[in-house]
RNA sequence: GGACGAUUAGCUCAGCUGGUAGAGCAUUCGCUUGACGUGCGAAGGGUCAGCGGUUCAAGUCCGUUAUCGUCCACCA
């Protein structure tokens, strides 16, 4: 028997361990027949990234999710890889060119990518080596990559076949533009920050008149690029000036006064001015109308038409305009006036609204399908109240724009006839114009949107379009394990993707969590500085200890604060749970793991109550409460098995009778190995490497049968009467410390019990958790009982002759006490039994509950009122 | 403007389908108790945000208010 050190190293243990999976080949994926399928995709980190908290815990629950089927004997696959993250990861590499002095114009697109992929080979795998320090049990067989050759395919196939359908089409249309990252975002990719600002009231000179209209801009700029002046039809104030003109100040631009229902009367003047290169609303007004539009801002956000203003940057032009235009008089007043600004989910750099020709996904016929399958519930949220988040952005969404001004990612599969105009979109790469055969084409030097192959993850990652056999076996997948932040990102496009390209919706739960804060609630973030790496946690605390941090303490889709003196905490568990088995391992003469033929008392109370924890944590798993089942493992271990039994066995380890002692060590072993398998899929690397060194069968225990309900260890009774004995314990426990009576300090114990038979079985408990000299189990009250130390309980009345630490009158007073207290319980207890109404509607169980309640409060008072006139 | 979440012990949070509250950390007291002081035993500490309702019974269900937070939409 291996000697195990005082205290766990998880250095020394995590590596050593992960290799050994490895080795075994127990993470690859088996298309068994015979088996169920269960299946995570992990959500693809960032190729460049580095493992953060974020992913930590999202991976821990995805490991422990995968362990706990693997044990369940499902043929289990949980597949890896990384994202390319095209603006993420060009934004990286376009850093390291500016350290060179060099953009990547400098290189062109092809060296550039060169660089890219250079980059990723490496630090690709950089955040998978950090994964496997969590001791994740992907199939690293299987790993993929979103512009590897296979993903590339499914792409392709998706764009040109949405293509073909009519759902992607080529338009001019506002959209989103970072000018920072110079290209065009998704309206997902815009965050919306409240910023104070102003409004400025310009007036604008009627055409032929003496009139004029004052408008109200958050962007005096963009008058450069204003096509018209809008009021609403029912304005009486304006109703005469619609269909005039007026003239645009610094430009000299005659443009319309139109009239539409869209112009708030009581915002600002009711007067709004159209520019609709640059505004969403003005968009959509000016298409209604004909209005001109006009370009004002190049993809640097830089003025152009603008005359003067030619090249100036957006704010500077800002300033110089309001300027000029108030030495001309134009400039009616400022008001202050908060409003929320978008800026770019990458950069963090405001973003502009442009118009702009680029690609987009038609979302409405997609939607439908994807609304329904969560409103008949074949894909679940838990929590499920984030099925209403998704279900109102489904039906919202608004067409999707998936054309990147990027040089990394899928390059868009459309080329252009310089002849005819004639747009090929095609599977293979394009040598032709397919209408006029001309070679005179060019392929749109756009990339897709990242999202847009993440969506196809689940699918594209098995093997389709080919009809591959783990695309038949293991699609759809089961859980899809991710953050509430990226429901629309990702979510939601996987989803009607799914159903559009699979049929199937490619999986049936969605697991929601939330975010990992710091200690302060403030998410980490690398400008405040309070991120907390989880490899350094790991090499504290260990693996085991920061994903049990991670998984306890918090509720599914609820943000938790990250506090390192919980890992520390956890870290103190490991070392409970090394030391709990170093005592099992220095007591151990046997080298079989099976139960002995007849159980002690105590023995039933620990099996019954593992028993019952099996069939809770089972409970648990299936409900996605990993926290809750982590919770209970945890009492179980420390409480249950350390505090408990493991003090139990003691006086029959050291015991003469041999039997007795086998059958302990039996128990022992056997229960300590159920915890491990408990605990394993939650603690991977710990519970292996004690089962490593503990007599087992099979390999490793990651491949155990994990722990189930069975009948034949299910003791309600002697639970029962062990309950008994323990609360006799505790009862003399808190006695004594009540009265500063040392461990060593062992009196004589006399008890007076109906349940005289119960306690004969614990007498050796009682001497040993009670420090009890001798224990005398007797029917009457002896008659030399005075003045001894009493303790009651409502199942027994003890005595301990300490009658030097006695001060008769404080025990009176603390007896008296007691009584009154349990007299308040009992007279609400019996409120409730004399309510009528109570008893005929609560149920059976529970009236007998309380009457059971009374019964023991009644014997309690009972036992103390007898011990006060025995004090005398 | 709309939706959602949070409000429980000093701090951070659990509490599943309603049956008079739990953990970790912190605090206090005691302990060389032959696995563990990263430990053991004991103790203190909560009108479960306020109000109203449903119910025999509400931290738990419903309504409402307040405070904080998040997301979505957006009127220039």
């Amino acid at each position: 028997m291996r000697e195990l050190p005082k205290i766990y190293d998880p250095k020394s243990v995590e590596q050593k361990i992960y290799q050994m999976w490895l080795d075994g080949g127990w993470f690859k994926a088996e298309r068994d027949p015979e088996k169920k399928p269960f299946t995570i995709v992990i959500p693809p980190p960032n190729v460049t990234g580095q493992l953060h908290l974020g992913h930590a815990f999202d991976d821990t629950i995805q490991d422990t999710l995968i362990r706990y089927k693997r044990m369940k004997g499902f043929a289990t696959l949980w597949l890896p890889g990384t994202d390319h993250a095209g603006i993420a990861t060009q934004i990286k590499v376009e850093e390291q060119l500016r350290k060179e002095g060099l953009t990547r114009f400098d290189l062109g697109r092809e060296k550039f990518l060169d660089r890219v992929w250079e980059w990723k080979e490496q630090y690709g795998s950089r955040i998978l080596e950090q994964l496997q320090t969590m001791g994740a049990s992907c199939d690293w067989s299987r790993l993929r990559f979103t512009m590897d050759e296979q993903c590339a395919k499914a792409v392709r196939e998706v764009f040109v076949s949405l293509y073909e359908k009519g759902l992607i089409y080529k338009g001019n249309r506002i959209i989103n533009w970072c000018p920072n990252c110079t290209t065009a975002l998704s309206d997902a990719e815009v965050e919306y920050a409240e910023k104070p600002g102003h409004l400025w009231h310009l007036r604008y000179p009627v055409k032929d008149s003496d009139e004029w209209v004052i408008v109200a801009t958050s962007r005096p700029e963009t008058m450069l690029g204003d096509t018209g002046v809008c009021v609403n039809p029912n304005d009486e104030r304006y109703t005469h000036l619609i269909g005039k003109t007026c003239i645009l100040p610094l430009v000299g631009r005659e443009i319309p006064i139109i009239a539409d229902e869209y112009v708030d009367t009581e915002f600002g003047t009711g007067c709004v001015k159209m520019t609709p290169c640059h505004d969403p609303n003005d968009f959509e007004v000016g298409q209604r109308h004909g209005l001109e539009q006009i370009l004002i801002l190049d993809n640097d956000a830089k003025i152009i038409n603008g005359g003067k203003y030619n090249g100036l940057d957006r704010y500077e032009a800002r300033k110089q305009i309001v300027a000029d235009l108030d030495e001309a008089g134009y400039l009616v007043k400022i008001e202050e006036h908060g409003h929320n600004v978008g800026t770019c989910y990458r950069c963090g750099t405001d973003v502009e609204p442009i118009t702009s020709a680029q690609w987009f996904v038609k979302m409405e016929p997609l939607a439908k399908e994807a609304i329904r399958v969560v409103e008949e519930g074949e894909v679940k949220f838990v929590p499920d109240r984030f099925s209403k988040t998704y279900l109102t952005w489904m039906y919202n969404v608004r067409d999707w724009c998936i054309s990147r001004q990027l040089w990394w990612g899928h390059q868009i599969p459309a080329w252009y006839c310089a002849d005819c105009g004639h747009t090929t979109v095609s599977r293979d790469d394009a040598a032709e114009c397919e209408h006029c055969h001309s070679k005179n084409i060019e392929r749109d030097p756009d990339v897709l949107d990242t999202w847009f192959s993440s969506a196809l993850w689940p699918f594209s990652t098995l093997g389709w379009p080919e009809d591959t056999e783990d695309l038949k076996y293991f699609y759809p997948t089961d859980v899809l394990v991710t953050g509430y932040d990226i429901i629309f990102f990702w979510v939601a496009r996987m989803i009607f993707s799914g159903c559009e390209h699979m049929k199937k919706p490619p999986f049936h739960t969605v697991l929601i969590h939330g975010l990992v804060r710091d200690s302060q609630g403030r998410k980490m973030s690398k400008s405040l500085g309070n991120g907390i790496d989880p490899i350094e946690m790991i090499d504290q605390f260990g693996a085991d200890a920061l994903r049990f941090n991670l998984i306890t303490g918090n509720s599914p889709g609820n943000d938790m604060r990250f506090y390192v003196e919980r890992c520390e905490a956890m870290r103190n568990f490991c070392n409970k749970l090394w030391n709990a088995t170093r005592f099992v391992m220095m007591n151990l003469t046997i080298d079989k793991n099976e139960l002995p033929e007849k159980l002690e008392l105590e023995d039933k109370w620990i099996l019954s109550k593992l028993n019952a924890l099996a069939k809770e944590v089972d409970t648990n798993f299936d409900r996605y409460e990993l926290g809750v089942a982590a919770t209970k493992i945890y009492d179980f271990i420390w409480d249950s098995y350390c505090d408990w039994y493991i003090e139990l066995t003691k006086p029959r380890l050291n015991g003469e009778d041999e039997a007795a002692k086998i059958s302990a060590q039996q128990v022992l072993l056997y229960v300590l190995t159920e915890i491990l398998k408990l605990l394993h899929p939650f603690m991977p690397y710990i519970t292996e490497e004690i089962f490593r060194a503990l007599p087992h069968d099979g390999d490793a225990l990651m491949i155990q049968t994990y722990p189930e309900f069975t009948d034949a260890l299910n003791f309600p009774e002697e639970e029962a009467q062990f309950e008994i004995i323990m609360n006799a314990i505790r009862a003399v426990r808190s006695r004594r410390a009540e009265m500063n009576v040392p461990p060593s300090k062992k009196p004589r114990l006399i008890i007076v019990s109906p349940k005289a038979d119960v306690f004969e079985k614990g007498t050796v408990y009682l001497s040993k958790l009670a420090y009890a000299g001798q224990v005398e189990i007797v029917t009457e009250v002896p008659a030399d009982t005075e003045g001894m130390v009493n303790v009651v309980t409502d199942e027994a009345r003890m005595f301990m002759p300490l009658s030097e630490l006695v001060d008769l009158d404080k025990e009176r007073e603390r007896i008296n006490r007691e009584i009154g207290k349990a007299e308040a319980d009992l007279a609400k207890i019996e409120a409730k039994l004399n309510n009528e109404k109570f008893v005929s509607k609560a149920p059976e169980n529970v009236v007998a509950q309380e009457r059971e309640k009374a019964a023991k409060a009644r014997t309690l008072i009972e036992n103390l009122k007898n011990s006060l006139e025995a004090l005398g």
